[in-house]
DNA sequence: CGATTATCTATTGTAGACAATAGTTCATAG
DNA sequence: CTATGAACTATTGTCTACAATAGATAATCG
C-alpha cells in the first residue's frame, strides 16, 4: 500500500530549477541579498526563462527569495525580526504536531524519529556539528510528521528551510549550536521518550524548555527590526 | 511613517491573474476538481501563457489548486481530512498570535479588530450571513495581525483562504455558521474584550471553547480521508 | 461482439524573441 | 566642482511558436 505512493515523477525543469536554486541558496553559494539575474541562471542551469521564472515564483512563496516588481529577485535577507518569526512559528507548529500526533499512531514515522536520533548521537560522538544539525532537522521533521498532517508538514518544512538559511548566514548557529553537543542530544532523547510514553502535555512541557533557551535572548532583541548583518 | 508603506505598484499580469483566478475559485465560478485549461484561461483573461503559468504556480503554493505533471491543474478538492487540517492549523496560528500579541502594542491594529466586530454586529442584526462571514474573517485577521508577525499573518491568510474554499463548497458552512448569529458575535465580543484586558491566557481559554464546537465532530471523522462530496 | 492497439487530438512543457522599464553613465549647465 | 538631465544599457515582463506527452477515439483482431 505504501509502495503505491512511489511514483517515478518526471522531473520537470521547474522542479529541477527549484531544487537547484534552493540548494545554492542554502549552501551559501548565493549570498544574502544577492540579485538573481534570470539570464545568468538560465545559462547556468541550461534552461530557458519561462521554467526558471516559475521556479522563482515558487521560491518566493517559500520565503527564500524576495521579488520586487521590475527589479528582479534577490536572496532573502533575514533581520532579527525574521529570525524571531521563524523560531516562534516553528515552535507553534511543533506544538500542534505534538498535540495531534503524540499518542503515536503511525509506528513507521516513529521509527524515522528514532533513526534520526541515533544518527544525532553518532554525530555528537564524532563532534560533527554540520551533520548533527541535519540529523536534528530530520528528527524534528519526523516528530512533526507523527501528526499525519500534510499542511503542517509542509509549513514546517518551509520554516525549517528558512531556519537553514539563517544558519547558512551564521545568524543563529553560534548561540544555539555551540552548546554542549551531548546535552543537546540528551534533550532530544528525552523528548522522544516522552513521545513514546504518549503524554502530549509532558512533551509540550519539555518542548517549552527545549526552545526557551534559544528564544530568551532573541525576544529581547525583537523590535529593533534592524538588519542583523551588514 | 505608515505613509511610507504606500507604494503604488503596477499590477503585473501575474498578480492580476492570481487575483482573478483566486476570486473565481472562491466565488465558486470554478467548480471543485475542475480542470484549469491554460489556453481557456489565457483567452478568458486576455494574457499569454507564461504569466498565467506563473500565477498557477503561486496558487498551487497557496493550496487552492493542485497540479500534476503533464496533467495540468485542477481546483483543489477538499476531503474531511483537509478540513480538519485547515481548522487545526488555523487554531494553532491564532494561538501563537494571541501569545505574542495580546498585551496589545499596536493600537491601530486593535482598531481594525474593533471595527470588524462592529461590522459583525451590524451583519448579525441584518441576518446577513455572507457578510458576517467576511467580517468575521476580517476580525480574526486583525487579531492575528496584533502580533506584528509577517510570516504568521501570511500563513494565516493562506489558511483563511482555504477555509473560504471550504465554505464555497458548503462543506463547513452548515454546521458552523447555522448557529445563533448573535451568540456567534457575542463570543467574538468576549474575545476582543479579553484581548483588550491584556490577559493572553484568558483569551486562549476563550479561544479554546470558541473552536471546540467546530472541531469536536470533525475529530471523530478524521482518518476516513474520503472525499467529502461527490 | 468485446478487447486491444494504433493513431490522433487536445493540452502541457519549453524555447527564443520582442517590448518596456529601471538603474547608470556621461555630458552639460549653473 | 556639483547637480541636473538625457541617452544608454542591462534586465525584467510578455508574447508567439514549437516539441512532447497523455487521454480519447476508432479500427482491427480474436
Amino acid at each position: 500500500m505504501s509502495a503505491m505512493t512511489e511514483q517515478l515523477r518526471s522531473p520537470s525543469l521547474v522542479q529541477l530549477a527549484v531544487d537547484a536554486i534552493r540548494r545554492m541558496i542554502l549552501a551559501g553559494e548565493l549570498a544574502e541579498g544577492e540579485r538573481l539575474i534570470e539570464d545568468r541562471l538560465t545559462e547556468q542551469l541550461g534552461i530557458s526563462r519561462p521554467p526558471l521564472r516559475e521556479a522563482l515564483r515558487i521560491l518566493e512563496q517559500e520565503g527564500l527569495i524576495v521579488t520586487r516588481p521590475r527589479r528582479g529577485s534577490t536572496v532573502a535577507t533575514l533581520t532579527d525580526q525574521d529570525v524571531f518569526e521563524i523560531l516562534t512559528l516553528r515552535t507553534a507548529l511543533e506544538r500542534l504536531a505534538i498535540e495531534l500526533g503524540v499518542p503515536v499512531q503511525d509506528q513507521g514515522r516513529f521509527k524515522d524519529a528514532q533513526e534520526a536520533l541515533t544518527e544525532m548521537e553518532r554525530c555528537a560522538d564524532a563532534e560533527d556539528r554540520g551533520s548533527l544539525v541535519q540529523a536534528g532537522h530530520r528528527f524534528h521533521s519526523a516528530l512533526v510528521a507523527l501528526a499525519g498532517h500534510r499542511r503542517l508538514i509542509e509549513a514546517y518544512a518551509s520554516v525549517q528551510q528558512q531556519l537553514l538559511l539563517c544558519m547558512a548566514r551564521n545568524l543563529y548557529a553560534r548561540e544555539h549550536y555551540y552548546e554542549d553537543l551531548h546535552e543537546h542530544v540528551a534533550r532530544h532523547r528525552k523528548l522522544l521518550d516522552l513521545v513514546e510514553a504518549g503524554d502530549p502535555d509532558a512533551v509540550l512541557a519539555e518542548l517549552a524548555v527545549h526552545g526557551e533557551r534559544s528564544f530568551s535572548e532573541r525576544q529581547s532583541t525583537v523590535g529593533s527590526r534592524s538588519a542583523s548583518n551588514s
